[in-house]
DNA sequence: TCCGATTGGTTCCAAATGGAACTTGACGCT
DNA sequence: AGCGTCAAGTTCCATTTGGAACCAATCGGA
């Protein structure tokens, strides 16, 4: 160890720096929590998120599952309600707002889907295509900054052990008594 | 990689498994999406969330800020609410009803901060440990369960790597637009 | 040592949330 | 075809949420 001191005393001057700019008890959830793999997930999300939200939020006065909505249909143009709901876990009654808003502001589309005349399926219009087309770089931009701590190695495989929990997560425990 | 075939068709046979059993609004957003990082995120802290909470709830009556706070004491005793409001990201108005009625059903205790006389410390009682106590197994467990897709190795590797994340968080832009 | 600015915590109230019931169409069965 | 069950989306309404104003105690100067 005492051949890579630069790099040590770097990573170690960072630690430092981040215990001291945390609050202590975030400091415990994070490094002294038997569930860190929960609390770290949340907190590297949440700081992620957050900013996305309320840049959404003041930009463009999109609340958080009306954004929730725009994104889906634009990552995936002809989902229904249904499809978000499944993928967002916000329940289907906050989702059916958020979508009749869009349409209102006529940032989303929809029509029948014809196969199941009970559904509808979404689509962008151009202006709701401009707000992610806009939103998008800047949320790569913070990912980009956020992994930046990370070699080009190291980020890859993040990539891939997140690939691998994904994977598997189909056969994980739905409830926490075990009994599915 | 002919030399391997039977672990690759495993995995193999493992994603067909999760596209066939995910939404496929979900299979885009974790592998045809350039956000990989944080809908990843969300989506395996979901998976832990979810079921925490729920059981949580049916089995105490307790609901999510509240278990919250009683997590965080219990990790670490004589926090106060304001600790417990910079380390988790909810309104501090919510935490404060919280903590008000944790205090009522005498799962917490608190004691004016000698040193600061405007803050509290909690503490945990002893019916509050208990359901700490009885809680906290079924958590590792849900842990271990999500992990157990991951080798030993792949485990400490996406722990070290979440690590410096965490580490790096200070310096991470907390608006959007880069400005800080 | 007094006063303005700040901070920990609470209260108020308008708005968002989400469980449950509802409507309408679809999909078995027979 | 006709009927019971189920699924997509909406509506209803009690509860929760969270921004903003508030109170009391602290801190940081003049």
């Amino acid at each position: 160890m005492q051949h890579a001191p630069t790099a040590l005393s770097h990573v170690g001057r960072e630690r430092e720096q981040a215990l001291r700019e945390l609050d202590p008890l975030t400091v415990t959830k994070l490094w002294d929590n038997p569930c860190w793999l929960s609390f770290r997930l949340n907190f590297v999300a949440f700081r992620f998120n957050d900013p996305v939200y309320r840049w959404i939020e003041t930009r463009y006065g999109l609340v958080r599952p009306e954004f929730v909505a725009l994104y889906a249909v634009g990552l995936k143009d002809g989902v229904a309600a249904k499809n978000i709901v499944a993928s967002s876990g916000l329940p289907k009654n906050t989702l059916s707002r958020a979508i009749q808003r869009l349409l209102q502001r006529r940032l989303l589309r929809r029509e029948t889907d014809r196969g199941d005349l009970r559904s509808f399926v979404l689509y962008l219009t151009a202006p709701g295509r401009a707000i992610f087309d806009e939103t998008l770089p800047l949320m790569l931009r913070q990912q980009k900054a956020m992994l930046s701590a990370l070699t080009e190695g190291e980020q890859r495989q993040l990539c891939e052990l997140m690939d691998k929990l994904v994977i598997a997560s189909p056969a994980w425990p739905t409830d926490l008594d075990g009994q599915e």
